[in-house]
DNA sequence: CCCAGATGAGACATTGCTGTCTCATCTGGG
DNA sequence: CCCAGATGAGACAGCAATGTCTCATCTGGG
């Protein structure tokens, strides 16, 4: 045991756990904490040890999605550039995360509680941000609220996570299949 | 007894079940059959002499749902005028399912199988046949397919569901806000 | 080597939901 | 009135998943 009080490889240990939970939930998400601990190597046991339970396990991956979120967010420089070519860095940055995200965003067990997670809050307000600094610079249209336009990312990116997995969309085309259809909708654009 | 076998409010009385459980089940997807009967004002007895059980209650849910959706599909008569208008006529008609719809999307069980309902795809088949009209009367751009084009649809339709329960999205605006996203996307137009 | 700590395997009780059953009660048509 | 059929209330066992426990085993640092 070291300094700390624990192994040094619990860390990446208990994060390999996560990810392979978050990739097994992506697929099924009433998979049995048994299932999860197989597709992660280990043993119920062990999993029990890394978390005291489902719902700790599931308030970890949702901390990690915040995380991802967070980073894909900070690597997009939001307030840089263009408002469009901020949005399409975000929707590319934050692809690996895509599985995780569409878990969480169907698990209503976190949104129906009367109080959720803090990150997420600050999340759609940076995302909110993005969007209206979009509208002040006359970039985007004002008829759709930032709130609806944070939301709508957030359910394309649950879409194409999915259709990703049944293989109704290309992974290579994920971020511009989002990003072109957020930004630019389906309507053809008049040439100039 | 009817002639028909069964009694003539039976039907009516199924009806409402349905409803009233797609109108719970909407908010919690766990809700309990005790919860579904209590919400639908009978007796977990009586909720499973019309369904056998959750799985079977959930498959008349999604039968519900598909007959919401073609009828929604045959009133927005997507073959006539625009495909744009059509888009729009479809939204508006699929509203009152939103609910429905959103919680038979988070509904994974409904789609892992390794054959799901057919409906789906006769459903998928005829909104993919709108965005190819559009696409084919160069209304549409032609780089976001038609697949991804029905699957972000059902996406919005889910996310603005969601946040209208979550009142982020006023009821009203429901029609607006999917429509004029999926159309025309967050970027202005340029004045013509 | 020695041992603390981590692990795997499995036993175990508990819990919450399910599906089925019975029985008393209600209701509407004949 | 009479009765078939529907209903509500509740009992009951079954089941799957959870959470806790023990114990044998493995591993790495000192």
């Amino acid at each position: 045991m070291s300094h700390l009080g624990y192994p040094c490889f619990m860390a990446i240990d208990r994060d390999h756990v996560l990810r392979s939970a978050a990739a097994l939930l992506t697929r099924k998400s009433t998979a049995t904490m048994d299932e999860v601990a197989k597709a992660a190597g280990i043993s119920r046991a062990t999993l029990h040890r890394h978390f005291a339970g489902r719902d700790a396990l599931v308030r970890a991956l949702e901390q990690l999605g915040i995380a991802e979120c967070e980073g894909a967010l900070d690597r997009a420089r939001p307030e840089e550039g263009s408002a469009a070519e901020a949005v399409r860095r975000l929707v590319r940055e934050i692809q690996p995360a895509a599985g995780l995200l569409a878990f969480l965003y169907g698990e209503n067990q976190l949104w129906e509680g009367d109080r959720q997670h803090e990150g997420w809050q600050r999340l759609d307000a940076r995302i909110g941000a993005l969007f209206q600094r979009g509208q002040r610079g006359g970039e985007f249209r004002i008829d759709l609220t930032p709130v609806w336009l944070t939301e709508a990312l957030y359910g394309l990116i649950a879409s194409c996570a999915w259709a990703t997995l049944d293989g109704r969309v290309a992974a290579r085309d994920f971020p511009t299949m989002i990003a072109e259809l957020l930004l630019g909708g389906a309507l053809r654009r008049e040439e100039p």
